[in-house]
RNA sequence: GGCCGCGUGGUGUAGUGGUUUAACACGCCUCCCUGUCAAGGAGGAGAUCGGCGGUUCGAGUCCGCUCGCGGUCGCCA
């Protein structure tokens, strides 16, 4: 390595080394390191600086009597100055090496130093892994990412990034780019559009995925394509989601199911091993039909790393003379729970804080039983029992109940109850049950940490159902997207029953966050219409809106099945970060802003004129 | 859109029974110091407590509104 720079008029070597690469072999050579201050010790006549690099950390040592040039400048250099130091590696003494870093058992003598640009003291120490408030972070993203949190969490999502693109190529995958610029489908989420000069009322959208173009990648005869894709969804944000994200977006002709959940358990095993080889991992991934993951956790992306499944327990209350359950269930409703092993324990105070937290997901409330004492659950008594309703309840029913959930004495049985014939969004309605003990579930584990948090343990979810009623807009709406196919024995459903109708999609999920979803695609355009019409899509719209699909699928469309993970919620699992914003180089805030660039701004006029666009004044309403 | 939490020197926090020079650590500045590596020692500067309004003799502290950030439900095919 041999970088040199002009300055000065002079030509002035920069770098002949790197400095986290230096070790006891290049004792005795002169080396030229550039880099940043890293930290300054001064004694007074010795300074030390540990210059830090992308490799790394070194220490140069400047001595007054071997070159008080260079001590004279390193006295008023300060933190993240850069420099270009060249001086000889010679091998610390014993006593004043460094076991705890790599290069500790050398240091450069400085005979020079050239200092490259001095800094402010920036607004956040860059050399320790302090928590700074994130919108300082992102206000100054680029000193936020010169900490090794950051460094070592790009490094770890090109090395994913990179591992994708030899395995994919190794299998004779090939990366194809579809556009940015293409046609809204105002289906799904919110897209983000982008007016076109040309045509003064019409829009472009940003794509939500590839889907369309990697479904005519599979018309076009590639057979095996994928894109590290950008993707743009226009809804609120979360701690997994951005306006703007990265999916590995794959498509396979004559692929099944089965073709495509292989090799992403190989893909996905294989980049654990790569990228996280200490991380625990279940193998093989089991498979779960969505019917058994909702049944068994109330969720179709369930975190495997633990227990307490839901149990139903509507048959055992239904008769009980607590109202609250046997009005449930006589509505038709349901009484579902979950067993807490061990959670006999808890205090009243962290019982209600849990009712709190499922009232937040629409629950009425939560009903606690608390099985105390010593034996088999067969010889409990009403004594045993901890409840706050312990009044209604008999013991045969405590008894059934806490044996269906296979509880012991000393574990916590936690309830919730919700009438049928509500409306899905009210409080106290059985569709409110099932999510309300999924959350439960996991602000329990969270709370008592039964979650391994080394532990990656992947589930594929399928057979999800290829529609859902919507209340909103009185129809039948696509739960995946429009081009899911549906099983050919389930197909006479469409016209008696089509909440029942299963799709060929599935998810993978990974501890509870589902990392990416696919399926096989319809590739007759008999059968496109068929599902179109379902949706409540008028001849007219399908042939408006999607008549290239349609077209496409007549030229001899193979049959073919994709997949579409998350880049970034991959990564940040491997590298063990809770919010994607921790992989992205320059993510967004909540509210969609980068704080570092001012985005989104208004624009001049002028712009505005040339799109053919008025802005409309915000009126607040009466 | 709903609900919840947070906002105090550059950074991270303390201070909320109302009245005090608003405290501590790190950082920063000056001086001393030749083997440190989270160097050490001495001294110093630096916050009108996110903003606006209200209650009060008196507000960092209480109330209302607002802005920002975050979490969550809805939403996200």
């Amino acid at each position: 390595m041999q970088i040199s720079v002009t300055i000065r008029g002079e030509d002035i070597l920069l770098k002949t080394h790197a400095c986290g690469d230096l070790r006891s072999e290049h004792i005795g050579q002169e080396v030229t390191l550039a880099g940043w201050v890293h930290r300054r010790r001064d004694h007074g006549g010795l300074i030390f600086i540990d210059l830090r690099d992308s490799r790394g950390l070194a220490q140069v040592v400047f001595d007054p009597e071997d070159a008080p040039d260079a001590h004279a400048a390193a006295r008023n250099v300060r933190g993240e100055y850069v420099l270009s130091v060249t001086g000889e590696v010679v091998a610390r003494r014993g006593s004043t090496e460094n076991p705890n870093m790599p290069t500790g058992e050398i240091e450069v003598r400085a005979a020079s130093v050239e200092v490259l640009n001095a800094a402010r003291t920036p607004p956040f120490a860059i050399n320790e892994e302090t928590e700074v408030e994130e919108l300082l972070r992102l206000r100054y993203r680029y000193l936020d990412l010169r900490r090794e949190r950051m460094q070592r969490n790009m490094r770890i999502r090109h090395r994913t990034v990179a591992y994708i693109r030899r395995f994919l190529h190794e299998r004779d995958f090939i990366e194809i780019e579809t556009p940015i610029l293409t046609n809204s489908t105002p289906e799904g989420a919110r897209d983000y559009l982008v007016p076109s000069r040309i045509q003064h009322g019409s829009f472009y959208a940003l794509p939500q995925s590839p889907q369309q173009y990697k479904q005519l990648l599979m018309v076009a005869g590639f057979e095996r394509y994928f894109q590290i894709a950008r993707c743009f969804r226009d809804e609120d944000l979360r701690a997994d989601r951005q306006p703007d994200f990265t999916q590995l977006d794959l498509e396979m002709s004559f692929a099944t199911e089965e073709d495509i959940l292989a090799l992403f358990e190989e893909l996905f095993t294989g980049l654990v091993r790569e990228v996280r080889p200490d991380a625990k991992l279940v193998t093989p991934f089991p498979r779960m039909t969505y019917a058994e993951s909702m049944r068994r956790f109330g969720t179709d992306k369930p975190d495997l790393r633990f227990g307490m499944e839901l149990c139903d327990v509507s048959d055992l209350v239904a008769s009980s003379e607590f109202g609250v359950f046997s009005n449930a269930v006589k509505s038709g409703g349901v009484v579902e729970g979950i067993c807490v092993p061990g959670g006999a324990e808890m205090s009243r105070k962290q019982v209600d804080s849990l009712t709190a937290f499922v009232q937040g997901y629409g629950a009425k409330g939560l009903v606690s039983i608390a099985l105390l004492g010593e034996g088999a659950v067969d010889t409990l008594t009403i004594e045993d029992v901890k409840s706050p309703v312990a009044k209604y309840l008999s013991e045969a029913l405590v008894r059934g109940v806490a044996e269906k959930m296979e509880a012991k004495r000393g574990d916590l049985l936690l309830f919730v109850a919700g009438e049928g014939g509500k409306p899905k969004l009210d409080a106290g309605s059985a569709q409110r049950v099932k999510p309300a003990l999924d959350g439960l579930r996991r602000e329990v584990a969270s709370r008592l940490e039964l979650a391994d948090p080394n532990t990656l343990h992947y589930v594929f979810i399928t057979e999800f159902p290829l529609v859902e009623w919507s209340d909103e807009e009185n129809r039948w709406d696509a739960l995946h997207h429009l081009f899911v196919a549906p099983f050919d024995e389930d197909l006479p459903l469409f016209e008696t029953d089509p909440a029942a109708i299963r799709s060929r999609a599935y998810d993978a999920v990974c501890n509870g966050q589902e990392l990416g979803s696919g399926s096989v695609r319809i590739h007759q355009r008999e059968m496109q219409e068929r599902v179109l019409r379902l949706l409540g899509i008028s001849d007219e719209d399908a042939q408006a809106r999607f008549g290239h699909m349609l077209e496409a699928f007549e030229f001899g469309a193979p049959p073919h099945a994709g997949f579409a993970p998350g880049i970034d919620r991959i990564v940040a699992q491997l590298a063990g970060e809770e919010d994607i914003r921790e992989v992205i180089a320059f993510p967004k805030t909540k509210s969609g802003a980068d704080p570092m660039t001012g985005a989104p701004s208004p624009v001049t006029d002028e712009q505005l004129e040339v799109l053919g666009i008025r802005v409309v004044e915000e009126r607040e309403e009466p």
